[in-house]
Parts: structure tokens; C-alpha cells; sequence
DNA sequence: AAAAAAAATTGAATCCATTCAATTTTAAAG
DNA sequence: CTTTAAAATTGAATGGATTCAATTTTTTTT
């Protein structure tokens, strides 16, 4: 069934993924050659590119996968949320934020993102832009949930201000991996700060509740 | 008074720029060479390098100079502001984003977006950075003079509230640019939209005007 | 199982941003 | 107006991502 070529061809990406990812964490991304890469996998340089568009897909790949952890995190939260709308959002909040260096340095999450601006057309740098608009699905689907349950009033559209919570979460996270410097206990702070005072404003009334 | 030496390097920074920046805008920011700048400056690479750390941080300097713009054009809204709030956040929608093709393409912005984040400590990195901040200033000042005035309640604090739309704002402007065939028109219905939800949640209920 | 075709691999060559040692220009000192 | 010191300029050298024509491996055909 499953051919020689493409058995070979799911190994070699496994050890390009696996080389890369080791020594992007431990060399950081810009001093890792591909050359490096290349050798670690036991491939040529010319075959880390017949896998990989660039460099940078390379670690859009690895990064992407991370990603995808933490939607599936993500989905507990949104079946059964805290019955306060500002709990719910901070739950989402320390699973998003929460494990995102335990396998991925700040400089690969700066470098990542900065790619999938910057060379937003390779197809992980597309993956990633699709992963974002899951994420911000899922924060819509949060708040809709929220609204379902009564816990959030019925004043707003859920997948817009689902954006706009993402969006912030999002920029916040952008400004912490850019700054060296800035603690994940600092960044959840202020998040959570924004998020409540955003949670104020959608809360539902308790006496709404009533009728 | 100004000595020789320094009328030079006022001249040369001009020029660096001067070059720089058309050939960004008519071949592309990846397709210009720094030694094509360099010839059309009429300095030599190395001189380049002495005035700017880095072919990005160069687009950067350039890039900063319309944030700049945008932020004073800014101050006259918050000067005097619509009074609806929808409005007023509409109003600075315009000028944020109107003009920003006038002098740079798609692809400058995205790049120098990326920059920002995957290069954050480049002289020009920092001063965007800083711009910024000065952004968010001016939406939350904004949102303080709307309180002011009573067209907003005062159940939120204008710096968060400031810093979430400015977040918001700029995180839409990513999307707009990442995707080529997006239109200025569609980046401005879809923030409108999402800051009039917003502003239906701040808006100051008409009623509690009269005390 | 040999031959032909298709797909992948390879590493040397290319292209460019960036660096740096040598040279030139400007300013300061005598 | 020399001499000396400081600052800037210069373009050839470096380094590393990416490309590509030649070679090798796998699959398909006969």
C-alpha cells in the first residue's frame, strides 16, 4: 500500500521538523544554517527545500503545529466555560498564553509571526493565517455559548466581538514576544485587565436573568 | 554654525531616503538592491550602512514618517470630536487608514510590520514601536475627551479601552495588508462594524444626560 | 527483469545583505 | 598653513539562504 517513496518522504519530513525544531530552540532561529539543519536530518540542503518553501515556512511549519495544541486545549473551555464572562475569557486567555514557551522560544514566536506578515503567500505562512481565523472562531464561539447559557446579555454579535477580543489577545501577545524582557505573568495581567473591563460591558445584568 | 561635516550627513540621510523610498514604491521592497539605492543616492553601500543599521530599519525610517503624519492628522479629532461615539471612532478609522497607500504599498507596510515584531531593537524598530504607543495615547485620549463631554458613560477606563481598539485597529490593518485584493473599503466597513459594537457599549444612554 | 519515465536528491553556483580594513575627507591643534 | 586626530566613505570580501543542472532512486511499462 503506503509506497517506499512515500515512506521516505514522511521521514525525512519528520527529521527536518525534528532537526529544525531542536536547533531552532537551542541555537535560536537566526544562527541555525540550514546547512545545520540539513545535516542533523541526514539530508542534502537541496531536499530541505523540496520539503519546505524557506527557512522561515520551515519554522511557520513547526510553529503551526504548537498552534493546533492550543485549539484543541482550547474546545474544554469552550464546552463547559466559567459561568462569569471574565472567567471564561481568562480560562481561554491561560491556555493560549499559558504553554506558548514551553516549546517555542520568544524569538521563534517573533520570527513566526513575523513571516506570516511579512511573506504571508508560503503554505505555512497560510496555515498559520487559517489557524489564527480558528482561534478567533472559537473565541466567538465561546461568547456565543456564553449568550446561550444566559451568562452574557444578547447585545452584541458574538463572531464580531469574538474578533475583537482575538485581536487584542493577539497584538498583546505580539508586544510580549517582542519585548525580551516582559514576564508571561505580565502579559496574562494585562490581558485579563482588558478582558474584564470588556467582560463589564457584556455581562449579563443578574437580574436579566430572572425572566 | 552648522558645520560641513553635518550639512553632508543631513544631505546624504535625504538622499538615502529620498532614494530609498521610490525605488521601494516603484520595484518593490524586496526586489530593490541596496547598492541600487546606493547609486541613486550617489553614495557608495558602505555609506548606506553608516546612516542606516540595516536595509529594513531603512524602510522603517521611511514608514515611521507616515505613522507621524497620521498622528498629528489624528489630534484634530480628538481636538474636537463627533459626537456620537461610533462616529468618532469612525472618524479616526479614516484618517488611520485613508491615506495609507498614498505613499506606500501593501508590501511596504507588511514588511515593515514584520520588521517590527521579528526585529524589535533597530533604532527605527524602537521609534515605530514608540509610534505606536503614541497611537494608542491618542484613541485613549480620545475615548477620555468622549467621557469628558458625557457622550460616553464612564463605566470603563479609556487607557484599556484605548489600548483594546488600537489593538483591534491595527490587527485588522495586518489582514488588510496580508491580503492583496483586500480593498481600503472592506478594511473600513469591517472595523466600523466592529467598533460600533464597541461604541454601543461605552455610548452614553441619552437618558443619563439629563442629571 | 530490463528499459523507460517520473520523482527526488544533491551540492556547487548564484545572489545579496552585511561587514571591515584601507583610504579619503573634515575638523582641531599648533 | 602644516600636522595630527577624528569621522566618514568606500568597495571588495564574507556568509548564508536559495536555486538549479546533473545524478540517483523509485516506479511504471513492456
Amino acid at each position: 500500500m503506503t509506497g517506499l517513496r512515500e515512506r521516505q518522504k514522511a521521514d525525512r519530513t519528520q527529521r527536518i521538523l525534528a532537526a529544525a525544531s531542536r536547533l531552532f530552540r537551542d541555537k535560536g532561529y537566526d544562527a541555525v544554517r540550514i546547512e545545520d539543519i540539513a545535516q542533523l536530518a541526514d539530508v542534502s540542503v537541496g531536499t530541505c527545500y523540496n520539503y519546505f518553501w524557506t527557512k522561515g515556512d520551515l519554522l511557520l511549519a513547526i510553529v503551526s503545529m504548537e498552534v493546533e495544541e492550543v485549539i484543541l486545549a482550547g474546545k474544554s473551555v469552550v464546552a463547559d466555560p466559567p459561568v462569569e464572562v471574565a472567567l471564561a475569557l481568562d480560562s481561554l486567555i491561560n491556555i493560549y498564553f499559558g504553554h506558548s514557551l514551553h516549546y517555542l522560544s520568544k524569538e521563534m514566536w517573533r520570527t513566526a509571526m513575523a513571516l506570516s506578515i511579512g511573506a504571508p503567500e508560503t503554505p505555512f505562512s497560510s496555515r498559520y493565517t487559517e489557524l489564527d481565523g480558528l482561534l478567533v472562531l472559537q473565541v466567538s464561539d465561546l461568547l456565543s455559548e456564553l449568550q446561550r447559557r444566559g451568562y452574557a446579555c444578547l447585545d452584541f454579535d458574538p463572531q464580531t466581538m469574538g474578533q475583537v477580543v482575538f485581536n487584542n489577545l493577539n497584538q498583546m501577545f505580539i508586544e510580549f514576544v517582542k519585548q525580551e524582557s516582559m514576564s508571561l505573568e505580565t502579559l496574562i495581567a494585562a490581558t485579563s485587565r482588558q478582558n474584564s473591563a470588556l467582560a463589564r460591558l457584556i455581562a449579563q445584568d443578574p437580574a436579566e436573568n430572572q425572566r
